[in-house]
This record gives C-alpha cells, structure tokens and sequence, in this order.
DNA sequence: GTGCGACTTGAAGCGCGGTTCAAGTCAAGC
DNA sequence: GCTTGACTTGAACCGCGCTTCAAGTCGCAC
C-alpha cells in the first residue's frame, strides 16, 4: 500500500490534483489508516491511463465516464468510436500545424504570416 | 470593407471573441467608422490561421508572438521549431490514445481499463 | 430631431483544472 | 504524555479563454 506523497512523487502529480481527481470520481483511495489515504498501487497505471487522456483534450468528466465503462455499455462504446474519429481529425490538424511551423521555422517571406506556403497549409 | 458581425458570421467567432483577440494583439480592426471597427478582408486568413492554432493547443500569448515574427528572428523561429517537435510528441500520443479507442470500442474485458492492450497502448 | 438598433466600453462572471490556505487530526518517535 | 510533521478538510483563490452585462454612443431611416 502507497501513501498520497508516494502515488505523487511516482505519479508525477501533486497530492492536491490526486485529491480532486478523488472527489471527481476518477480515482479512489483503496482505505485509510487513520485519516490518511491509502492506495492500492494499481493506481499508478490508472493514473497514467488519466494523464494520458488529459493531454490527448479529454475533459475531467469524459475521463471518468470512460473509466466506468463495462463492456455492455454499448453506448460508450459508441462515444469512445465517435472519439477516435475526432482524434483523427485533431491528429490531421496537429500535423499539418507542425508543418506549417517547420516551413515557418526556416521561410524568408516578410512577414511570416503573409507567405503563401504558410497560409494553405493552416486554411485547408 | 467589413464591420464586425460580417467579420464574426465568417469566421465562427463571436464578436466578443474579435474583440478579445484584438485586446491581446492578436488581431487588429483597420479603422473606424465612428466608434464601431471596420475589417479588412484579410483578417478572415489570419483568423483562420488563430483559429487552427488554438485547436493544436497553443496559447493565446503564444500565438500572439508568432504573429509578429519577422524573418530576422532567430530567436522566434528557433521556437517555431521548438513546437514543431512538441507537436511531434503530441501527435504520437493522440495516435496511442485514438487506437486505445478504437480497440476499446470492441474489446471485452470487464472492466474495461483492465484489458491489457488497452493499459499498454496508453503507457509505453 | 427623434427613434431604433447595432455597435462601443469596462467590469464582472463562468467553467475548467487545478493550487493554496487555514484550521484541524493523527501516527510515530522521544 | 508530548511534540513534530505529514496528512486531513472545505473554502478561497488562480490563470485561461472567453461571455455577459450595464451603460453609453453612434449611423441611419423616418
């Protein structure tokens, strides 16, 4: 059994975002001793799946009906298909962004933000 | 010549949202016709270009620096690049998180954030 | 000249994702 | 038994990216 500061130091996250992870329902502490959490170190991974989906744009409340999800559960099975499918537009958009920065990085045009190249590959 | 509601009908954005923008120096109205703002056309690209910005995860300060960038910016370009490759790592997490996704549409473990595939594709 | 309505301003408010703070509780070491 | 210090709580606060609101100003039609 880990403590709240070992689940942090581990995790990377501070004991406060694990509290209010706590209270939003997306992780819970496994018992107490006394008044101090106790968590089960299946957590780590848990949380790794969490912060992982936060930097992929999920919302705290997404994340949580996610991670309830049971295999009945075809209508969240659906939203995670709906999802995937976002992410491939949000994935198109990223890609050309980051070409767009590495034309932007090395053009000469005066100003950038007038160079052709950089424009039609932002406006599709 | 356009006035804000033409400016905000073709570019998405509410014209609280211009005005905002403007106030950070992202973006500037041509003049004025009394009090009230007039556009120039071109500031429907250079929207466009915010707009798919925002979207890739940057700031609104950040991208105010990037407007402005001239040729002789070592410093901005070197930035450019900078977020070219944090775009990269970007990219590849939200590949990892649309496949998880996809895999957990379809996948039967109960629960689901037990599958193994489904734990290792989000934490390699 | 007198409405009307779409604009203007600054200030306040909101949802998100937390952090910070004050006050309290408890386990462990002396 | 008493101190110490890491935990506990709820509430307040923060930065971001806007939106909303109240009060005021203007162009234009009548």
């Amino acid at each position: 059994m880990l403590d709240i500061a070992e689940v942090a130091e581990k995790s990377g996250l501070a004991p406060s975002a694990l509290r209010f992870y706590e209270k939003k329902g997306l992780l819970s502490s496994s018992g107490r001793n006394g008044l101090r959490r106790t968590y089960d170190p299946e957590v780590l991974s848990r949380l790794t799946m969490i912060t992982c989906a936060r930097r992929a744009g999920f919302t705290i409340a997404e994340i949580s009906r996610f991670l309830v999800a049971m295999p009945g559960d075809a209508a969240t099975r659906a939203k995670m298909a709906d999802k995937a499918r976002l992410l491939d537009e949000d994935i198109a958009r990223l890609r050309r962004m980051r070409d767009s920065l590495d034309h932007a990085a090395t053009c000469t045009h005066e100003p950038l933000v007038e160079c052709p190249d950089f424009k039609r590959a932002l406006a599709p």
